[in-house]
DNA sequence: GAGCAATAATACACATCTTAACAAAATTAA
DNA sequence: TTAATTTTGTTAAGATGTGTATTATTGCTC
């Protein structure tokens, strides 16, 4: 089905690159409810559960990442990064610690509960995923991968951490 | 530049199939992001924008569109709609009428200024979906909007109103 | 070393989004 | 027609996002 028809538009997108532009918005759009939905059952949200990601598989080899460094990986902007790990830590997900390096810096790490949590949803979450994105060849999937990258080189503002 | 370049991951993703979809993710932040920054000069925000082109493009001869249908074509909630119109109509931007044939809906109408403000920005506005769109040929945006299609086909939960 | 610019996190105000619960009106079913 | 169901919009609570201002610390420059 057409875009045009799941958001029951009575007329179809004049330019063929705003179509390419909305579709690429709604689809991002559906992917975080299917995700949100999927995830609710485990008490975490979507941003939740990508920030859980990123501490497992991109942290250092001592555990853990900064703040900051959470910020520029969700490209959000760092105020926000502030009041998801006080809901996190609440939640007993995470846990700030301070860095030996540099005092004014936090390096948010998974608690044992926050990994054991992350180890029971990662591999149905990796299974949905394929199921989802396996609609495409594996060359498509690459393909869909390096168009969208062009897109992104062709925007300025990328990054928060561009400013 | 890659999506791990661009986010600073120090790792690659594991699964291409996750690959694709955070950058169907990142790739509509950044969109957002851009249309933000191009708005804001003009005092609307992408989502006020967007609701303003269907009001404009999707109305029917009579002109205007119910809260519900405009729910249904920007995928949100209805409950967001009421806030959204509400800061909107402060604004000066739309104005609430009521149905003739059901007292329960609002038919949602631009104003006069509204439309003014639109005409004003909507050809600098494509100019600029056009810009950053057509890095890619009209063939791969074809192409894009068909991959992107197959994916949320392949979805359950695509719309609010599929509830 | 002193002063100044950049960086890390926080606080605040506000826009957007979700779910759930509700009231009013319209529709369907019995 | 009455009763049950659905639809439309609102409200409220909470999560996520933005920009701006502030504080504490760090790093750079003279």
């Amino acid at each position: 089905m057409s875009l045009v028809n799941e958001l029951r538009l009575k007329k179809p997108v004049k330019l063929l690159a705003h179509e390419a532009l909305l579709s690429t918005y709604f689809t991002a759009s559906c992917l975080r409810k299917k995700a949100g939905h999927f995830l609710q059952p485990f008490g975490l949200t979507d941003v939740q559960f990508n920030l859980m990601m990123l501490l497992q598989h991109q942290a250092g080899p001592k555990g853990g990442l900064a703040q900051s460094q959470l910020s520029d990986m969700m490209l959000v902007n760092r105020a926000n990064i502030t009041s998801l790990i006080d809901r996190m830590e609440k939640a007993g997900l995470v846990a700030r610690t301070s860095s030996p390096s540099d005092r004014r810096s936090n390096i948010i790490i998974l608690t044992s509960y926050g990994k054991e949590l992350l180890s029971q949803i990662e591999p149905l979450y990796a299974k949905e995923v394929k199921r989802i994105m396996d609609v495409l060849l594996e060359d498509n999937q690459k393909q869909l991968i390096k168009m969208l990258e062009k897109i992104r080189s062709n925007i300025s503002e990328k990054t928060e951490a561009a400013k």
